[in-house]
DNA sequence: CCGATTTTTGACCCGCAGTTCAAGAAAGGA
DNA sequence: TCCTTTCTTGAACTGCGGGTCAAAAATCGG
């Protein structure tokens, strides 16, 4: 009972996700949230709580898309070396297509918030977990498969991946593309 | 003639520049920077115009140290691979020793103006570019001694060995020691 | 010592960020 | 229909961020 709601709360965490995203934490204002999302600033309150829950709902909700594309692109076809570069590249031209180069909304709050934000640093430090366990999964296989050689140590090679995949959303705000690609390839070079 | 000014003004650049290195451009206040160099908010403006000026000033400040250290720490004796991952090993500990992990100024203002403010990309890019230079050109003398292959490309190299600190300095953010030296041999594996 | 020049400084201003709130609107139940 | 509950919304409030200013304080040349 009592009054609907007439929003989806799912809908306008996504909306807030990529206004967070574009401008990032402390570049968003209330204002700017109820006009990306169409809900007047009381409500939004209302329902989240504050800017800094509504963050939190955003982050998570990247994290789960986030997984779920990053396994999406690792499962197709292919050697672990070939499907790794498509997803490398698939990053990258995110950025260098969009209309703003907004990198990575996690490595963005690793920046913003990191070591001052508890729960922020978790939140991030999770996302970055759970794609290093993906890639080196997909690393193990490529040794079962024999695409890739035994001497690899999947979790550290993951790692450092990871660690690859950070820089480039990076250098993406001011580096081009070429350079970009240029740098996915020396960094697959080991596998 | 005049009243002479009451502080070195470049003294205070640099006390700017770590507080705008804790903290973050958006993050630091007039009031924090007149906390930070003893001199009032007044005065500072008297000096330098405005917030954005200082910081032009400090981003130029840590490109002239920031350059001298890693021409340093790339022309003391040993094979090319040993002084990068020095140098690497340098940078991961400063974050890890110092009391709070602020990573690099240059990366942090990459990703916290990068794209929305033209002169802070511009800045950010040549520091960038620089470290580059430094790099491939070490590469390049590893080459002639003999201690590094002839295959290497040195400026791809040096490229994604950028990407690779770039990386490592927001990762410090949020990963512990041990994961970070990881990296850095497994990114150094390749050369 | 006086005026010209340059700094210093806290007080002051404007606007906006983040939040709260009171009044009203839309449901369902009795 | 009226009451309760939940949601909606713009108005209003507080504090602070970035910046300006007027008056006082150093210094120097004449």
């Amino acid at each position: 009972m009592g009054r609907p709601k007439n929003f989806e709360p799912d809908v306008v965490i996504a909306q807030a996700m990529e206004t967070f995203w574009t401008n990032g934490y402390a570049g968003t204002s209330p204002a700017d949230l109820a006009e990306a999302t169409g809900v007047a600033k009381g409500s939004l309150y209302h329902s989240f709580g504050s800017k800094r829950e509504l963050f939190d709902k955003a982050l998570a909700l990247y994290d789960r898309v986030g997984s779920e594309v990053t396994e999406e692109f690792l499962s197709r076809p292919g050697t672990a070396k070939e499907r790794i570069r498509a997803y490398l590249v698939f990053l990258v031209d995110m950025d260098l297509n969009g209309p703003v180069r907004r990198g990575c909304l996690a490595a963005n709050t690793a920046l913003e918030l990191g070591g001052r934000d508890e729960e922020a640093t978790r939140a991030v430090r999770r996302t970055e977990e759970r794609t290093i366990e993906l890639l080196a999964a997909r690393i193990e296989q490529g040794r079962r498969d024999g695409d890739v050689s035994p001497e690899i140590d999947a979790r550290a090679q993951a790692q450092f991946l990871m660690n690859t995949i950070v820089g480039l959303r990076v250098m993406a705000r001011t580096f081009d593309g070429p350079t970009l690609y240029r740098i996915i390839d020396t960094a697959l070079a080991g596998l």
